[in-house]
DNA sequence: CCTTGTTGTCGAAGCGCTTCGACAAATTCT
DNA sequence: AGAATTTGTCGAAGCGCTTCGACAACAAGG
């Protein structure tokens, strides 16, 4: 292994002129610094991590933490962690995954022995355990998703309230007067899971504000489920001409089975996703869906991180404005209801969930 | 913070004995022992990270790295990481995560840096410029997937080859005679990813064996890739009554098309698929799938490397057996040929692709 | 010309831990 | 009983790096 030391004794100069060069923290001359960073690839140098992290108190390290649920949807977690791997790379730091089952445990461990210098943690519920112990760590950290009491955080995420607004007002200024909404499933909910929670509660102010009939339901990522989920939605809402779907698993299903009972889509039914960009495109017919902006959400929660590592932390919240995508499976509402429905009373207000 | 000497001095013994009250490398009496936990745990001490990478030479982290490509099964992907980490934890070690695209550079900085101890790489390709730079690392590394030159290196995977043969054998026993394989999209062969090759190849070999007309396609992860892949597949083999589906994506799809055209699962068509369990369970006709198991491969990863870093690295390729679930979507063969095709040969051993 | 800065380099003191050799004390063997 | 082990503990030497203070050498200011 190849030391500092090394360097030094090949360039001949010592080892802490070696150390300035590389961290530029005082000023070399530049014939000093051509003859050691000469040594530096001569020798194939790498400093040693360890080292580095005793002596500086800082190992270029973040954590992040996953969820391991199941019914959280798998690609869009994932592509989180590579925005986070990608945007850490570019600010000189690693990236550490944790997951949710070490819990607490694990960011005390983690900051307790120094192994990392920051924290990300995905998936945040409206009052999580863990916010707690983040605010007392004496280690930065930034939430993707906001807890209901975001005091002292860092948080980011997309709007997700705003987004659910954006769906209801996009169908809204189409005509139609009777919305449903397909959300997460059940225990996600329950859960209190920042994201879903904020969307369902921006559908339901628009709807309001918008004077439109409204109904939502929680989905199971089955056919069965979406199959209910419609039905139900169907029950409460009976003159239903627009569904806005935050599930990516529902999607697919949903698109078959209006297909299936003959209805068209957009023009018996229209349907917007909350979802990633690429998943709304994918499908038989491409859906109108707000992006979910999965790297730039980890783009920012990485830079949010780095300034709090050299400026001290600042407990924002930052919320990224939604983007609409139009596309095939919204329309017009249709001028008269679409089913056997009765289209007497198009703007009763419904009951929410 | 705490730091070892604050333990030793609260315990009234030396740093050394500390030290090796928590290694257990050498005996201590159970008088001491107990003093010594108690005051560690009195003060919540947590030893350094840094410090023992730097002491002892090991940082007690494995390095994952992920590939980041669209056209490869995020889901998929996310279980191995989780199930990596999982298991590494058991062991008590840590998660670096690693994307693909930083290529060899990334491998060559973890272990130059002594980041980590060990590698863990995933989707391996069968001439992988990575794995020559693997073996010449000071470092273990295991392999999830198999190189065409798999020597001197760890790895694990499933045997994939032998999943497709156990697919075919199930549908030459339920009487088909005219097999289809739907795989992964082209790029990912061109790359020669090493599972979807060995899995093409354990199915064609296998239809060679039964005797019976077998065709396969590459597929794009879309609707309209699904219905090309299919109709491909019946032009090369019109008297198509099975199909064996190596990609994810293209289960729903497949399932919806062939429903839409009015064919019956399985009575007109059987599908057979190579997925993880879950999601063959997910879908309107459950599927009858060989398992992916991530979490066994994982922890067979992982522990392969912990026994690599303490009884040296050994050249082992583990295949684990393929596992088939028979769920509703395969069923005996159409005693006439389902659709319009000529039922008189049925046996023509049909070109590969 | 002497002070007052600047600039570039060096030596040495840690950072917190592991581990080796030493060595009393306790135990076992002749 | 004395020699030979074994057991439990300690002191100290690093591990490879960062960073502080010191200090020549040289430039600029009065």
């Amino acid at each position: 292994m190849v030391t500092i030391a090394d360097v030094a004794r090949h360039a001949g100069v010592s080892i802490s002129t070696v150390s300035y060069v590389l961290s530029g923290k005082r000023s070399i001359s530049a014939d000093t610094e051509r003859k050691v960073r000469d040594s530096i690839h001569d020798l194939g140098y790498q400093p040693n991590a360890g080292a580095r992290a005793l002596a500086s108190s800082k190992s270029n390290v973040l954590a992040l933490v996953v969820p391991l649920r199941s019914d959280m949807n798998l690609p869009v977690l994932m592509q989180f962690a590579t925005g986070v791997v990608t945007a850490a790379r570019a600010h000189e730091h690693d990236v550490l995954l944790l997951t949710q089952d070490e819990g607490v445990a694990g960011l005390r461990r983690v900051a307790g022995t120094a192994l990392t210098d920051a924290i990300i943690v995905m998936d945040v519920e409206q009052r999580d355990p863990r916010i707690d112990v983040l605010r007392r760590l004496h280690q930065p950290s930034v939430l993707i998703g906001v807890p209901e009491e975001p005091s002292g955080l860092a948080c980011v995420d997309l709007d997700f309230a705003a987004a659910g607004g954006e769906c209801v007002d996009h169908l809204c200024d189409l005509g139609h007067r009777s919305l449903g909404f397909i959300g997460a499933p059940t225990p996600v909910y329950e859960r209190g899971t920042s994201f879903a929670r904020r969307t369902l509660a921006g559908f339901q102010s628009a709807a309001e504000r918008r004077g439109v009939a409204a109904a939502s339901v929680a989905c199971d990522p089955s056919y069965a489920g979406v199959r209910d989920a419609l039905a139900e939605l169907r029950a409460k809402t009976p003159d239903l001409t627009g569904v806005i779907v935050h599930n990516e698993d529902a999607l697919a299903p949903l698109l078959d089975i209006v297909q299936a009972e003959g209805s068209a889509i957009p023009d018996d039914l229209s349907i917007v996703a909350i979802c990633p960009d690429q998943h709304a495109q994918n499908l038989p017919v491409p859906v109108s869906a707000v992006t979910i902006p999965t790297e730039e959400i980890a783009r920012n929660a990485v830079e949010m991180v780095m300034h709090a590592l050299d400026s001290g932390m600042d407990a924002e919240v930052r919320l990224l404005s939604p983007e609409l995508h139009i596309r095939a499976s919204s329309g017009p509402a249709p001028v008269s209801a679409p089913r056997e429905a009765n289209a007497a009373s198009p703007d009763t207000d419904q009951a929410r969930p």
